[in-house]
DNA sequence: GAGCACTGC
């Protein structure tokens, strides 16, 4: 194996540790950064007084880095090197250095909020902006002035983006690491396809027939438009005459390959996608993003890009999410023809104009921390009860747009995370223990003072988890999928949140058998998720805990309380900010909101109407989905005069006072400047019907009427 | 009467 090119650096890296606080290492792919830089420092010394820490967006990456450094170090895993990812603690008194998710580290900073056990704490795949490492960022620039003489700070990128990390660390040195990346031709589109699945389809088969061997790779923007293509591209290439060209396998790939297939699948995708294609026969992987950092494919010498991805987006001024489809970032872009030059030069099929590159793209993708709601992060900051820190002065490498911060300030204050000066309250602070968003949470603690506790850990487990209780992708199963819908409990025409613990309590009933899963058509890997997330959360309110927290013992409770009278006035204070009215003539509800929004119920909904065919009068929902039209997910029955109280704490909500009185309108103009210099991208949020390629030409129609104007 | 990209505590 060649020798890694940051090994070339290893004098200069550890220069400009030793005399800097905070340092930007640039490592293109191949570069060898998140297994080097942190031995590079363990030899240099920096473990003798502290822990490494490497963070990761991935637990896998956690897991695959540690394990590959323990056996560079010749050490056993979880010893000298270790892991922390959740439910899974691999490290022990002797590791120095250690791999963790960004969440994992956030949550160790709830406890110890200077990180005193860390000398070092390298955040990796700093570009690709998750959520977490966000407020990572911001907190290590916090923390390098309370503790500058010991601590170091790395921050890694694939991009040329360090000059604005740098920056934002008042000028720290930015080192550049070369990758070992193969050259990739692009190739540019002469207009944009006003088909582009037809248009991905036609240049698969042009490469097919006229260039020599090698797998392609193929971007699209979800299941469906794969399935299209996979079958449409086998079928073509069969036409194909006998003898003309190489043979070819054609997989999709994508996170949510149906469950009866996953088991072969994951055999199909390890042993067949990510092993040489046999002699004389080409690849076609047909992908989402999930190939662009997720799931590394070798042996793709060409990658065609559609330069689409589907992406979802919150929407602070109504409170509700939508999944559109959107023109990729440059970044993406170059991310995505780099696929094709991993083990030699390689061609990349850009399906757009070099102009559309050029002039329409964004520099970089939009980052989580302006796409989500932000309730938990605020809530996650908020409980750190930094007394030099102010949330809405928070420094953010992109700051979230003030919209979207006072949507999360009245989010807490209506489930009594804060109160109507913004304070955290003992509540909130007891929620932000727990690894679930604010709502559940809350619901969570309700419960316990309530005395169903034990029935509340099996709802939240299982929509933390989201379990789906009628998966789509059984489509020539049709009977089959009938027959277990039937078997499995309804929610007793409550809604869904009681659905699902029902079948969880039916599970519990199957022993935890996978097979009851796969018989009644749930993803045993999601079932099993909520199983851990059910242990995990029982561990840390064991100590608030009133009653017993097993799943029998939530059984035994719906003896003496049929209605899940109990159960559900809890979900009702937790989904205090989610909470709508029906209307008096037909079955639509509008939200009980800062922003009173018109919406439906979901119709994958178990929720029953009466006799009169009314649903009823008050719902508590977990999410707001803009799709074709504006559907509530996951919905809960509850009662007028548990709702009372809620509404009265909305009209009396005021958000200057939440947002923390007169220092507001100062803390306005710093905020509302920055947000300036990152608008949002081009969204699709009018709920376009139709196909894929309409929804694309309306974004786009969109697009140019804006510029136009501008 | 609908349909879901990808992560994570």
């Amino acid at each position: 194996m060649a020798v890694l090119p940051i090994l070339q650096f290893e004098d200069k890296i550890a220069e400009t540790v030793a005399e800097n606080p905070v340092v930007v290492i640039i490592g293109e792919t191949g570069s060898g950064k998140s297994t080097q830089l942190s031995q590079i420092l363990h030899r240099r010394g920096y473990t003798r007084s502290g822990t490494i820490a490497v963070t990761q967006p991935r637990r896998v990456a956690a897991v695959t880095v540690a394990r590959r450094v323990a056996f560079e170090l010749g050490s056993r895993l979880g010893e000298e090197v270790g892991y922390a990812i959740r439910f899974e603690d691999r490290t022990s008194d002797k590791t120095c250095i250690k791999y963790l998710t960004d969440g994992c580290l956030l949550r160790e900073s709830l406890s110890n909020p200077e990180l005193n056990q860390y000398s070092v704490i390298i955040l990796d795949e700093a570009h690709e902006r998750s959520l977490n490492t966000d407020i990572l960022l911001g907190l290590m620039k916090r923390l390098i002035n309370r503790r500058s003489s010991n601590l170091k700070v790395l921050i890694t990128s694939a991009t040329l983006d360090g000059v604005k990390v740098s920056r934002f660390f008042s000028g720290c040195p930015v080192l550049n690491v070369p990758g070992i990346l193969f050259p990739v031709e692009k190739l540019y589109s002469t207009e944009r396809p006003t088909n582009y699945v037809e248009c991905c389809l036609k240049t698969a088969l042009d490469v097919h027939v006229r260039e020599p061997p090698g797998d392609v790779l193929i971007f699209m923007t979800g299941q469906d438009d794969i399935d299209k293509m996979v079958f449409k591209l086998e079928e073509k290439i069969q036409n194909l005459e006998e003898g003309s060209c190489m043979d070819a396998i054609v997989f999709p790939l994508h996170g949510s390959l149906p469950p009866e297939l996953q088991a072969i699948s994951s055999n199909l995708i390890i042993i067949r996608v990510f092993s040489p294609a046999p002699p004389n026969c080409r690849r076609f992987i047909v992908a989402t993003n999930i190939a662009e950092t997720s799931l590394t494919v070798d042996g793709i010498v060409y990658v065609i890009d559609s330069g689409f991805v589907k992406q979802r987006q919150y929407n602070p001024s109504t409170g509700m999410y939508s999944l559109d489809i959107v023109q990729i970032s440059r970044v993406q872009a170059d991310q995505r023809a780099g696929r094709a030059g991993r083990t030699r030069p390689g061609k990349c099929y850009r399906l757009y104009p070099r102009t559309v590159y050029d002039e329409e793209f964004l520099d970089a993708t939009i980052p989580e921390i302006q796409r989500s709601s932000l309730a938990g992060s605020v809530l996650y900051l908020k409980s750190l009860s930094l007394s030099d820190i102010d949330i809405l002065k928070f420094d953010f490498l992109d700051p979230p747009s003030r919209e979207s911060l006072e949507d999360a300030l009245r989010q807490l204050y209506l489930i009594d995370a804060i109160d109507e000066n913004g304070q955290i309250t003992e509540i909130g602070k007891a929620m932000a223990e727990l690894p679930l968003e604010p709502s559940l949470a809350r619901t969570l603690i309700e419960a316990n003072e309530l005395g169903c506790l034990s029935q509340a850990l099996t709802v939240t487990s299982m929509l933390s988890a989201e379990v789906a209780i009628r998966p789509t992708h059984s489509k020539n199963k049709e009977k089959k999928r009938k027959q277990s819908f039937y078997k499995l409990p309804d929610g007793s025409g409550w809604g869904d949140h009681i659905q699902l613990l029902q079948v969880y309590e039916s599970w519990d009933r199957a022993d935890y058998d996978p097979n009851w899963c796969t018989d009644n058509d749930l993803q045993v890997r999601s079932m099993m998720f909520s199983k851990d997330v059910r242990k995990q959360l029982s561990q840390i309110v064991q100590k608030m805990g009133k009653g017993s927290l097993d799943v029998e013992s939530g059984m035994r409770q719906k003896q003496s309380d049929k209605d899940y009278k109990k159960l559900r006035r809890a979900l009702c204070r937790g989904y205090g900010n989610q909470l709508a009215e029906r209307m008096l003539l037909h079955n639509g509800y509008h939200t009980l909101g800062y922003r009173s929004q018109l919406v439906q119920v979901h119709p994958s909904s178990v929720l029953e109407a009466d006799e009169d065919g009314q649903l009823p009068d008050y719902v508590v929902y977990h999410e707001l989905i803009n799709t074709s039209r504006p559907f509530m997910r996951n919905v809960c029955a509850v009662e007028i005069s548990w709702v009372q109280p809620i509404s009265k704490k909305l009209e009396k909500m005021n958000i200057d006072k939440l947002s923390g009185g007169s220092g507001a309108s100062e803390n306005n103009e710093i905020i509302e400047n920055k947000t300036i210099n990152s608008p949002m991208q081009a969204v699709d949020a009018s709920g376009t019907p139709g196909s894929v390629d309409s929804k694309i030409q309306a974004a786009r129609e969109r697009y140019l009427a804006r510029k136009a104007k501008r």
